[in-house]
DNA sequence: AGCACGATGCTCT
DNA sequence: GAGCATCGTGCTT
């Protein structure tokens, strides 16, 4: 299936946070087609957010954000952990969004062994998965000769989506702290069906309720 | 089920 | 030098 168009992404990272839930991530890693649905994003919208790595201005970790939309931002966290986000906005405007859990779908096994575990219920856990670094900073999500990039995959009505505060943001003040920017794939209990393969179980979704 | 803590190195002040 | 868009372990209810 075709990538999501750089359109797609060339707007506030609001919408794109939204719209992204329930989209494919696939990953081609030494010939090996992986992919999940993503079930948590969350939006950092710009300078101003001071909650965003651009509030410092552009520096050369926050560059990737003030070029064209729908590439990778990747960076290095807690001196261990590589976040994959997706920049969004027009060029010059440095907006992006984090992608912070998936359903695993294809190449589980694989996904399973790059980790050492299972899950993929956080933004460090699916990075390690997919075998997601600092190579992949700058990515173009848009083609899928990059080997990393965003296809349409489930349909999440709106009301199936929770809102709430972006996690871990600890010293930021308010009202950015508060802001609920963060969006999650509500399960109710049910499944997801992928349309390739087996049901996968609501409850190996951290924070679903 | 939930909290506290340590790991570990880059980025910005 | 402080802080960090996290995770796994170990300990307490």
């Amino acid at each position: 299936m075709k990538p999501l168009p750089r359109d797609f992404y060339r707007r506030s990272a609001l919408p794109v946070a939204r719209e992204l839930i329930g989209a494919r991530l696939v990953r081609i890693h030494d010939g090996i087609r992986l992919s999940g649905f993503i079930t948590e994003t969350e939006a950092y919208v710009g300078e101003e957010d001071l909650g965003c790595h651009a509030k410092a201005g552009r520096t050369s970790r926050t560059a990737i954000m003030y070029g064209p939309p729908g590439h990778a931002y990747v960076y290095f966290t807690y001196g261990m952990h590589w976040l994959l986000n997706v920049v969004t906005g027009e060029v010059g405007s440095p907006a992006a969004v984090l992608i912070r859990a998936i359903v695993p779908d294809e190449g589980i096994e694989m996904m399973s062994e790059y980790r050492g575990r299972p899950d993929t219920d956080g933004p460090a856990k699916l990075t390690q998965a997919l075998a997601i670094g600092r190579a992949e900073n700058g990515a173009d999500l848009t083609r899928r000769s990059s080997g990393v990039w965003i296809e349409l995959g489930i349909t999440v009505p709106r009301r199936r989506i929770l809102t709430g505060p972006r996690i871990g943001l600890n010293t930021v003040p308010e009202p950015w702290k508060s802001k609920p920017w963060r969006f999650l794939a509500r399960l109710d209990g049910r499944t997801i069906v992928p349309t390739s393969g087996s049901a996968i179980p609501a409850r190996r979704l951290r924070g679903a309720p």
